[in-house]
DNA sequence: ACTCACAGTCGAAGCGCTTCGACAACCTAT
DNA sequence: ATAGGTTGTCGAAGCGCTTCGACTGTGAGT
C-alpha cells in the first residue's frame, strides 16, 4: 500500500505539500505540482479512506436508510437509491446503505462513529421514531418523504397532495362524476406513511370542491386481491366510471379485470395511474399516469444534503410538482346511461 | 464527541483497557469490564470509524457494486442488495453501495482506499473487465453471477443451467412437444450476461436430449413488444403448446395476449415462468416458476465473504439449486389436434 | 519459601493523513 | 534600499484507535 509520505520522498517534497497538491487548500507551483501528480500516478496511489476520515474528521460518506420491506414500491425506492449513489459520487461522496432492521439505533451508530457525514432517509412515516434523534444531533439529513411535522427538516418529495387533485381533475374535466380510488396495501395506511395519507387528502378535497363522489379502497397488490377490491367497488357504486391507481401491482390486475369484465378502457371507464412512467407506458393499456420522479428525488436529496454540508443551504421543503401524462387510459365519461 | 479516552478516564482505568474490553482480545476481569461497559452506556459513547480504520487496517465495510440500469429485473436486484445489507450487518459490517457506473475504477478507488474490506460484484458479464482487478488484488471478493472463466474467483449464484432444464422437463412431463422461450431484452444477450446465456444452455440441451423442439425470443417487457413477439412465434410455430417465461416484465403481458386469443392457460397452453415468486404468485393465472432465490444469494455471498475475511473460506462456485413450484399456470398438453 | 505461569492491566508507539504556524524567497510600493 | 505583502514549502502536532511488550500480583506446583 502507497502512502502519502512514499510519494512525497518519490516527487522530492514533503508530505504536507502532497496533501496540499490533493487538496488544493494552498497554492503549489505549476512545476511541484506536476512532480506531485506525476508520482501520484506512478505509485498507483489512492489516499487511504480510514486516515483521512480520522484527520479531517470527514467520511465523504452519505449514508441512506431504505425501508427493510421489499414488497412495497420497490422499483422507486432502488431508482431513489442509483440516483442518490450515482449523484452522491459527483460531489465525491460515496453511499452506506443501512436497512430499517437498525431502526434509531442505525441512525446514532452512524452519527456517533462519525462512519457518515450526513444521511438521507427514505420511507419516513408521518411520526417517525428517528426524527427527535434528527433534530438532536448537528449532523445533516434530508428525508425523502414528508412527516407530520417538518420544523427543523430538509424534506423532498412529490406534491402527493397536489398530485391526488390533480388526478380527480383530468378525471372531472373529462366528465366523470363517480370515481374509485385504488390505494396501497392496508399496512402502508396503518403505517401513516405520509405520501398515501397526503395523496388522499389531494383526492378528498378536490373531488369535493368539484362536486364528485369518491370511494378510497386500499388493496393488497395482486390479481386476486384487485378482484375483490375491484368487485366492492362496483358492488357499492356501479356508477364508478373513473379510477386513480396508487399501487404499481394493482395496475395490470386491474386492466385485466376491467377487460374480463367487457368494461372497456378507456370507452367506459378511465383509469388514472400514480406511478413510475416505466409502469405506465408498460401496461397493457398505455396508462394515464402521474409518475413519480424517483430519479429527480434522489437527486434533488443529494444536492440538499451536499449544500448543507458546504454550510449553504437551509432547512426547507422541496415539493416537487406532479405532472400529468396523458396516454390512452383516460377519455370523456360515457354518455349517462341511469 | 466521545473518545476512547474520555470513557477510560471516567471508567478509572486505561485506555487500552477500554478498547480490550472492546474487542476481547485479551482477557478483562468482571469487575472492569463492568465498570467500562457502565461508562460507556452513560457517556454514549460509539467507537469512532476512521480511527478504528486506521488503527485497524479494517474498515469493516463491505462494498456493494449494483448494476447502474434500473430498467431490469429490478425487484431481484433490490432484494439481493437488502438481504447483503442486513446479513452484512449481522457480521458486523457494513454495505457501500457503488453503481456499476465508474466501471474498474471504483474497484481501483475503494481497494486502494481502503475503504472497504471487500466486494460484492452483481451485474457480472461473461467477461466482465472488472474480473482480472479483482484476481489481481488480495481483497477478498464475491460474485454473484458466474463469468466465463472462474479460476480464482468466488461465485454466488442460482444454477441457470438446471434451471432452464428443469422448466424442459416439466413440461415434457405434461407430455408438451413444441416450447417457446420467451427471454430477456436482446440487449441482455448482447451484454453476454451470463445468467440469460446458461438458462438457455439449458433449455436447449435438455429439450434436444427429450426431443423436443425449442424456439427461443428475446423480447423487450411490456404489453406491446409481447404481443409482436407472441405473434411471431404462433406464426412460425403455431403448434407451440409450452411457453417458458424469462422476464418480469413479459409475464402479465404474455397471460393477457394469450387469453385474449382464446388460448385458456393451462388448458391449451402451459407457461412456466423463471422469476421471483411474488411475480409468480400476484400473476393473473398463478404462474408455475423456478423463483430466483434473491435473498439466499445475497445471504451467501456475505457469508462466503465474511469467511475469506475470517481466513477461512476460499474459492468456490456456489450454485443454488433451482426448485419449481407447480402453480395455476401449467398442465397436460392438450390432446393432439393436428 | 520459591519459582513459574498466567490473568489483568498499563504505557507508548504508531496507523496515514490534515492542518497550523513558521519561514524563506520573491515581488511590489515607497 | 526597506518595509510589507504574497507565494510556495516544510515540520510537527495531532486525529482516536489498536496492539505490542512490559509489568504486577496471584495461585499452583514443588
Amino acid at each position: 500500500m502507497v502512502t502519502l509520505a512514499e510519494v512525497a520522498q518519490h516527487a522530492g517534497v514533503s508530505a504536507s505539500t502532497v496533501s496540499y497538491v490533493l487538496s488544493g487548500k494552498r497554492s503549489i507551483s505549476g512545476a511541484t505540482r506536476q512532480r506531485v501528480e506525476q508520482s501520484i500516478r506512478e505509485l498507483g496511489y489512492h489516499p487511504n479512506a480510514g486516515a483521512r476520515a480520522l484527520a479531517s474528521s470527514k467520511s465523504n460518506i452519505i449514508a441512506l436508510m431504505i425501508p427493510l420491506r421489499t414488497d412495497m414500491y420497490v422499483p422507486v425506492m432502488m431508482e431513489i437509491a442509483i440516483a442518490v449513489a450515482t449523484t452522491a459520487r459527483t460531489h465525491g461522496y460515496d453511499v452506506l446503505l443501512l436497512t430499517g432492521e437498525e431502526g434509531p439505533d442505525a441512525v446514532r451508530r452512524v452519527t456517533g462513529s462519525g462512519l457518515a457525514d450526513a444521511m438521507i432517509l427514505m420511507d419516513v412515516q408521518l411520526d417517525d421514531e428517528r426524527l427527535p434523534l434528527l433534530r438532536g444531533t448537528d449532523q445533516p439529513s434530508v428525508l425523502i418523504g414528508l412527516p407530520a411535522d417538518t420544523s427543523g427538516l430538509t424534506c423532498v418529495d412529490l406534491d402527493f397532495k397536489a398530485t391526488g387533485a390533480l388526478c380527480v381533475e383530468h378525471l372531472a374535466m373529462l366528465g366523470h362524476r363517480d370515481i374509485a380510488v385504488i390505494g396501497e396495501a392496508p399496512a402502508v395506511y396503518e403505517r401513516h406513511t405520509g405520501f398515501a395519507e397526503r395523496t388522499l387528502d389531494g383526492l378528498r378535497l378536490r373531488s369535493q370542491e368539484l362536486g364528485m363522489r369518491l370511494l378510497h379502497r386500499p388493496c393488497e397488490g395482486g390479481y386476486d386481491a384487485m378482484a375483490v377490491t375491484l368487485a366492492r367497488i362496483l358492488d357499492e357504486r356501479p356508477s364508478t366510471t373513473g379510477f386513480v391507481v396508487q399501487n404499481e401491482s394493482a395496475v395490470e390486475p386491474l386492466l385485466a379485470l376491467l377487460r374480463q369484465q367487457g368494461r372497456a378502457v378507456p370507452e367506459d371507464v378511465s383509469v388514472v395511474g400514480i406511478c413510475p412512467d416505466q409502469v405506465a407506458t408498460q401496461a397493457s393499456v398505455r396508462l394515464t399516469s402521474v409518475s413519480i420522479p424517483a430519479q429527480e428525488m434522489g437527486r434533488h436529496a443529494v444536492e440538499q444534503l451536499v449544500a448543507k454540508l458546504d454550510g449553504r443551504g437551509s432547512n426547507e421543503v422541496v415539493l416537487i410538482a406532479p405532472e400529468l401524462t396523458q396516454r390512452a387510459s383516460t377519455g370523456p365519461a360515457p354518455a349517462n346511461t341511469n
